[in-house]
Order: C-alpha cells, then sequence, then structure tokens
DNA sequence: TTCCAGGCGTATC
DNA sequence: GATACGCATGGA
C-alpha cells in the first residue's frame, strides 16, 4: 500500500509510476479537467477530486478525508499494483520497453463499470474533444454521471440536448438493458472473457471495440485487448504474429503504453 | 468543401 | 465471413 499522510483537509500520497497528464488525459477517462500545469479536476464514484502533482512523487488530494482516500481514490488509482513491476515484465519486449520508457507514468484507472460503458459507447467514430463534451452535458444535466435508471425513462428525443447523434439510440437501448438487469454488469465483471464479451454485444451500438473497453476500463479485466487503428498500426508494424509472451494475461495495460507511444511518439 | 474522429448496424455477396 | 456504406456532429 501506498505511503500517505494526512495533511490539514489534505491527504498527500506518494505514488510511484503516475503521471496526472498521462494517466488523467490519455483517453481511458474523460471527466477530467486540467486546472494548471500540475494540476486536475474530477469525480468518481460521486466523489470530486483536485489532485495536484507536487514533485517527488508527492501528489496532493484536496479536500480529501481519509476514508475516502482509502475507499475511493486507493480504487481507482490502482495505488496497491505495483506498476514498476508490471512494466519490468512487459519490459523483457524491446518495443514494449520503448513504450513503458517513453510514458511510464501511465496508470489504469478502475472506473466505474457503467460510466465506462457508457463512456465508450459515446466515443465511438467520434474524438476526443467531442467525447469530452458529450459527457460534461451529461453530467451536468443530471447532476453527476446518470445511473442507468435515470436514462432508462429517456427516449433519443429527450437526449437531443447531448449532441451524442447517432449515438443517443444506442445510450437508451444500454440503460434499458442494464436497468432491467438483462446485462448484469456484475455477472459481465466476474464471467469468463467469451461470455463477458457476448453478453455486452447484445447491447444495441457495442460491438468489439466498445465491448472491450468496457471491460478493461470499467471492470479492470486486464486480459481485455482494445484494437482501433493506432493499435491496429501497433500489430502490424511491431507484432505481425501476435503480442509477445510477456504481455498475456495483462494485454489490457500493455495496450496503453502502446495506443499512447504509436499515437505519440512513432513516426509514419 | 471535404475529411475524419478510440465503431457499429445493415445490406450484399 | 468479408467488404462497402451510412450515420450525427463539429473541428481542421
Amino acid at each position: 500500500m501506498t505511503e500517505y499522510r494526512v495533511e490539514n483537509d489534505d491527504i498527500v500520497a506518494k505514488i510511484a509510476d503516475f503521471d496526472l497528464d498521462e494517466t488523467l488525459d490519455c483517453g481511458q477517462a474523460f471527466r477530467w479537467e486540467k486546472l494548471s500545469d500540475n494540476c486536475y479536476r474530477g469525480e468518481a464514484y460521486n466523489t470530486p477530486l483536485t489532485i495536484a502533482d507536487e514533485g517527488e512523487g508527492l501528489f496532493r488530494f484536496k479536500n480529501t478525508t481519509e476514508p475516502q482516500f482509502l475507499s475511493v481514490w486507493r480504487n481507482y488509482f490502482d495505488l496497491d499494483s505495483d506498476y514498476g513491476d508490471i512494466k519490468s515484465r512487459i519490459s523483457a519486449d524491446e518495443t514494449m520497453r520503448k513504450a513503458c520508457e517513453y510514458a511510464g507514468g501511465i496508470r489504469l484507472l478502475r472506473q466505474d463499470a457503467w460510466e465506462a460503458l457508457c463512456s465508450f459507447i459515446i466515443s465511438q467514430n467520434n474524438n476526443i474533444p467531442r467525447i469530452k463534451g458529450i459527457i460534461h452535458r451529461l453530467c451536468e444535466h443530471f447532476g453527476g454521471f446518470p445511473t442507468a435508471e435515470a436514462l432508462s425513462s429517456c427516449t433519443p428525443d429527450d437526449l437531443a440536448f447531448l449532441r451524442a447523434g447517432f449515438r443517443a439510440k444506442y445510450i437508451v437501448d444500454a440503460a434499458k438493458k442494464v436497468a432491467a438487469g438483462e446485462v448484469s454488469l456484475d455477472r459481465v465483471r466476474n464471467a469468463p472473457i467469451e461470455d463477458a464479451r457476448k453478453e455486452l454485444m447484445t447491447i444495441i451500438g457495442v460491438g468489439p471495440k466498445v465491448a472491450e473497453c468496457a471491460l478493461l476500463y470499467g471492470m479492470y479485466r486486464v486480459e481485455a485487448f482494445p484494437v482501433d487503428v493506432w493499435i491496429k498500426r501497433v500489430m502490424a508494424k511491431y507484432y505481425p504474429s501476435g503480442l509477445p509472451e510477456c504481455c498475456i494475461g495483462i494485454q489490457g495495460i500493455a495496450q496503453q503504453y502502446l495506443f499512447h507511444y504509436m499515437r505519440t511518439a512513432v513516426p509514419d
């Protein structure tokens, strides 16, 4: 467990292998707003947070109680996982080693399952600024990220204010199926991966990519491996015969480093 | 103006 | 099962 101390109304924690930009602004979560060079504000599990990087591996969780830190943020930021160990393992492969070195401060956030599912439904054929805008309007309207129950009584027309386009009907279908228990996110979370994929894909607008993202980002299924155009390029260029053995079982985490590396560091 | 964005549903072969 | 095309919206 991470070292931390209580300081007035804040928690100050020492977190290794953690960079705010690389973790909060790398396309895995869409509700974090950069306030300044070293500081972000956002919310998870109905808990608001302002977090600042104070250097030397110290991070200040502003206006956070110790119980909140332990019950929400310890889990959300995956603080019990040793990313030094993870990077060391996957760095047995040379391309992975470079990717880890390039952005070593990426951590896999343990997001709420429904929020992740809904967010990645919105992400399809869309760009990150627009995804953020749609989710911002959604949360503003409902006073926080709406539950499946709250959305299940909406029609696509009710959601026109989102300007989500053709995705509105997908959001409604997901909300109805999850609220009715027709799709159970708890069951999906614990199901064998193939069963989990199948159950998620009964939702209209959830295909292989969105299902994989919901599993990885919303259920910490690190064996899930979302393949988009960037990962296709990585695979074609470096891994034509598949991922190396050192990544098997934690492909999802490897994918994060590869995605960021390929998008921002590797020239065509 | 056209193209494209962390895809998917549908039609067609 | 593979491939082509439309889809809402808005920024480049």
